[in-house]
RNA sequence: GCCCUCGUAGCUUAAUGGAUAGAGCAACUGCUUGCGGAGCAGUAGGUUGUGCGUUCGAGUCGCACCGAGGGUACCA
């Protein structure tokens, strides 16, 4: 936002350096870190370590402030337009014009609006693999971290500047699926799913894997896996009606999410030309066909000269089944013939590092000048207190639908307190907006590297840092601008005293640009949700210390900008992480 | 054995190699409303697992160790 200033102060600074005797000294700017007012530091330190490495006999810190007592003498602050200039520690600090920087950062946003923190276009285009789930199977809160991670993701790089392609790949066959088919055959013939449709098939799922532990059950489900195995057009007409049962309850369960694909993925469409490419590689000789004794494989390290590092990935089971592997080869050649893609990412739990380092190492091997655009983006899994791992053969899971059901519930009841007057309906999806706002922060705001415990009192907590605190950070926010009545005034100048509050949130605000691209360069959401709740602090902060709406008329009106600016901003930020900014709560 | 990740306040966690390690729960004190609980203000809480090293400067980078979790040829 200080473009033209920093490279003014850039160029006088070198001026004085070169009167030093440096020259080529790069200049960096940073923070201030506490701010009654605020404005850039130049540290000196890297120029006097510099020196002393040219092999000058300096003592850095001491040359460090010495240099900024130097600079300090130099500036002349109102030709640069701003307040002060201090030298402290070996830092230049440079003080810009408070009621300037307010104005200006404020009018930026109202200015660009939801446009305001975007990135400019980065002519990259990236696709984002995430959720794939198995079909005829449950959602629980291990998937949901994963789609909420990945949708984060997306909306973050597309902010940034990216163009996002958003891909499921969903596994739609192999034994979890014979199982079901075995079980709706034998015991739920001509049923139909309910109003909630993933349950329904999750219940028959879980049946069937019980059922499955008996031999005489086990053998028959084998006999049924013959059958789709040989494509008999009974089993397969069962197969299609089922699987898109199934797709209907994720799209039930994505749209609740705000999630959407662009591009859909088949197990199923990518295993005949995963044996193809299996074939080829015994040709090449890359793997080696151990049929029938042991399977097909690569032998990772002896390819590479490595030891113990890339190891063995089996291609193809000693039956010639497939693998996960048959079919992760073939299906990221099938999207780079499909698309010009700059990155390639897939949001997989952590397990599975290896998996995709050998996966991508392949890839290279055969020659594919794409391999390096290839990226895992691992993510630790969700466990349940007492480190206990989510796992359906268990029974130690938490279902979405049972969580959704029980959040919202909560949510309902604060709904009720607030606004008893709301039609049943609006409640109804208010509280829907703060239950999935709840779960979505909670899975957001750690990082994606550290094991989420799952505890229900914990994700339902609404208080403290989570997110029904900025959702009512925002309302407060829209209720003070209704409650002005007319439109915003179209400008106002900002006061040099203004209130620590003020300033505060303000240099919040002009956070968000630089956060989004950290944010989008580390694939991390969690930096949009530790600023998200810094602003909605931040407001709540000046809320309690300003007065809006019974303020003398200029500054009511400077005041009025400031709240729709931050309420914009913390709008952007819950929208980067997938939640809903609700106006009313 | 080897590889990966994590270790920060009682708990959950933040911190582009830069200034006084920042929050939220829980705890304690006070105020308001009121006792089937909530809000606000404040207080306290830290040898950043241990030890070396790199650096002007390390929670952050490197190495070793300790501890936890995960992975390591036909599971996903």
């Amino acid at each position: 936002m200080f473009d033209q200033e920093k490279a003014l102060i850039t160029a006088k600074i070198r001026t004085y350096l070169a009167q030093e005797g440096i020259r080529d000294a790069q200049i960096e700017f940073r923070q201030i870190p506490f701010s009654g007012e605020w404005g850039l530091a130049v540290p000196l330190f890297p120029i006097a370590a510099g020196e002393a490495r040219s092999g000058k006999k300096v003592n850095v810190p001491q040359r460090a402030a010495a240099l900024a007592e130097g600079l300090q003498a130099e500036f002349d602050p109102e030709a640069l337009g701003l307040s002060h200039v201090e030298a402290v520690k070996g830092y230049l600090n440079l003080y810009f014009s408070t009621a300037e920087y307010a104005r200006r950062v404020v009018d930026t946003i109202l200015t660009e609006d939801g446009d305001y923190g975007r990135g400019a276009d980065k002519h990259q285009t990236v696709m984002v693999e995430y959720s794939q789930p198995n079909t005829h199977k449950s959602f629980h809160v291990g998937h949901l971290r994963n789609v909420i991670l990945g949708g984060s993701v997306c909306r973050i790089l597309e902010f940034a500047g990216n163009e996002v392609i958003r891909a499921n790949y969903l596994g739609d066959i192999g034994l979890h699926v014979v199982k079901w088919m075995w079980n709706y055959l034998k015991n739920h013939k001509g049923e139909q799913p309910g109003e909630d449709k993933t349950h329904w098939m999750n219940e028959i799922y879980a049946e069937a894997d019980r059922l499955f532990q008996e031999p005489e059950n086990e053998a028959e489900v084998r006999a049924l896996y013959a059958r789709w195995n040989a494509r008999d057009p009974e089993i397969v007409d069962l197969w299609k009606t089922t699987r898109q049962w199934s797709l209907e309850g994720f799209e039930q369960i994505y749209d609740l999410l705000g999630e959407h694909f662009d591009r859909i993925y088949f197990e199923s469409e990518v295993e005949d030309s995963g044996s193809e490419l299996v074939e080829q590689l015994i040709r090449d000789g890359l793997a080696t066909d151990g049929r029938r004794e042991k399977p097909v494989f690569i032998d990772l390290d002896a390819a590479l000269g490595t030891e113990d590092e890339y190891r063995v990935l089996v291609i193809l089971r000693s039956d010639g089944s497939s693998l996960y592997a048959t079919k992760d080869l073939p299906l990221a050649i099938q999207k780079f013939e499909e698309y010009d893609l700059d990155r390639s990412i897939y949001v997989i739990d952590v397990r599975q590092s290896l998996y995709l380092k050998q996966i991508f190492k392949t890839l290279e091997l055969l020659g594919y000048d794409w391999a390096d655009k290839l990226y895992h983006l691992a993510y630790e899994l969700v466990n349940l207190p007492g480190n206990v791992t989510m796992a359906s053969r268990e029974g130690t899971v938490v279902l979405f639908d049972d969580l959704v059901a029980e959040a919202t519930s909560r949510a309902k009841q604060i709904v009720e307190s607030k606004n008893p007057e709301l039609s049943q309906e609006a409640k109804d999806s208010i509280a829907l907006a703060v239950a999935l706002g709840a779960l979505k922060y909670t899975m957001l705001s750690r990082d994606n590297t550290k094991v989420v415990t799952f505890d229900w009192d914990a994700a339902l907590d609404f208080n403290g840092q989570a997110a029904p605190y900025i959702q009512y950070a925002h309302v407060r926010a829209g209720s003070i601008l209704r409650k002005a009545g007319s439109d915003l005034p179209e400008e106002a100048s900002f006061p040099a005293d203004l209130e620590k509050t003020e300033v505060d949130l303000i240099e919040l605000m002009t956070r968000l640009p630089a956060e989004v691209q950290r944010a989008a360069e580390d694939l991390r959401p969690l930096v949009i949700a530790n600023l998200a709740f810094d602003l909605a602090k931040g407001f709540n902060d000046f809320y309690n210390t300003c007065q809006v709406l019974n303020a003398e008329p200029d500054i009511r009106a400077y005041r009025l900008r400031l709240v729709a600016a931050a309420k914009q901003v913390i709008a952007t930020s819950l929208n980067l992480l997938g939640i809903d900014a609700p106006n009313i709560m």
